[in-house]
DNA sequence: CGATTTCATGTTGTCGACAATACGCAAGGC
DNA sequence: GCCTTGCGTATTGTCGACAACATGAAATCG
């Protein structure tokens, strides 16, 4: 195959390939791209910080050729930014770039459950109410992190009842841009409680196809996770400040 | 710098590459990518066409490497789609894909709207009276080249006056799937002077900053753009239909 | 004759090497 | 002292070459 990949975990490349007719093999670049993603949104890279090729090549145990190709997709996708000649950043996001793409993603959240209030199936409705069931475990648990998955599941699967694909798209973009705030906001807001019992009447009205009620709480309940993560700036620290104002 | 790059018109590389502090060098990268949309969405790329990295290289006089940089970005953006180990074609939209889009771009633009009646800046007033001044005149003038950029422009700006870059930016996504099928629809309309009269209304309601009247407006007019594009599926026509089946 | 296998060819995937650029630090000039 | 200049080093940008894979045609077998 490649490089013995042998330090830290890495991607295990792909293992066994077979020929197999139906499943498509997702290829070095698109792995890797995942993976860095995942680190990004996860908060284990840092807003600000500097990503280094030579150290991800010899994690990864790859060559820069595909590495280069992940990085113009996750630039594409705005989780970093690529500076010519100089390398590339993990974008920090300032309180108006949230509030921005916020204010977006309150739209398509709302425009994605009126849809959805008349394209879903019986199949969608399950869906959702199972992920309100797990979060309501999670809750009573106390397990934020089990819970914060199961929130993002239930407004995911609130997009694909719309059964759009332009629209699920662009609503797990915005999604996978304020993934990380809302991630470190999850797990340190004090009114959880609050936050949690929104979800209950919010599951209700699309469970009744009641459009504009759920349009209504919606917006609502989104303008709650502005307020929580507009009030604590640590979500929005970055590990190295970086001057970009002269590559404007 | 590089190769001589002297086969057909191509990219003209960099020609004269100061330090500058103020403006940042466009990456190889960045000017391949721009150059190829730019070929899709004119339709000189056509869809289903496969994209053979051998004659681009040769035609640009740059090696694989930025080109499949290029690439990944674009297949980000949804123009082409990347197919393990067979390359990549040109997107076909199937007119549901084009439903789907139009649905959200509608509401993005309707969004923009209303935004920019909040936040409109004299300025702003200034470049959509411009870009309609332009519009009128190339159509009388039976220019619908002209007339089709000022068209775009005019809905750009309408775009840009929400003053929130994410919503500017995902509008000009979504138009730029599109672009091409209107603009192959546009060339070709009938009716060209409804499209063109509903227009002045529209300017007009986001001039008084009326914002109900002006979203009203715009979901009719593109409304009217979708009724454009799904009476001639030949701007759906693929030059070279591809079986998809078996990566799926 | 039809189905399968083998192989030749073209295309994409990955790599290591070299070139170009930016950065930090020391030396020099005002 | 402070700004400028000139290097050495680290990092990114680009390239050509090779490996892996897919495709289609010829050859083989039933």
């Amino acid at each position: 195959m490649n490089k013995p990949a042998m330090p830290g975990g890495a991607v295990t490349a792909v293992s066994a390939r077979r020929p197999a007719i139906i499943v498509a093999p997702k290829s070095l670049t698109q792995q890797i791209s995942d993976h860095i993603r995942s680190e990004i949104i996860h908060d284990n890279i840092k807003p600000g910080e500097w990503i280094r090729e030579k150290a991800l090549t010899e994690q990864f145990g790859i060559s820069r050729t595909p590495l280069r190709e992940a990085l113009q997709i996750l630039a594409t996708q705005r989780l970093i930014e690529i500076i010519p000649n100089r390398g590339a950043v993990v974008v920090a996001l300032s309180d108006d770039e949230i509030r921005h793409l916020l204010e977006v993603y309150v739209r398509l959240d709302v425009f994605a459950a009126e849809l959805a209030c008349e394209k879903a199936t019986p199949l969608d409705d399950e869906t959702i109410r199972r992920h309100l069931a797990t979060m309501a475990e999670a809750y009573h648990a106390g397990d934020r992190y089990t819970y914060f998955d199961a929130n993002q599941a239930f407004h995911l699967a609130i997009a694909a009842a719309s059964h759009n694909p332009v629209l699920i798209e662009m609503h797990a973009q915005l999604n996978l841009r304020l993934y990380r705030t809302r991630y470190l906001g999850v797990l340190q807001a004090e009114n959880w409680a609050k936050a949690f019992n929104e979800h209950e009447p919010i599951a209700e009205a699309f469970l009744n196809r009641n459009a504009s009620e759920l349009a209504r709480l919606v917006s609502e309940h989104l303008g709650f996770a502005w307020r929580m993560v507009s009030s604590d700036e640590v979500a929005n620290a970055a590990a190295t400040p970086v001057d970009l104002a002269r590559t404007a």
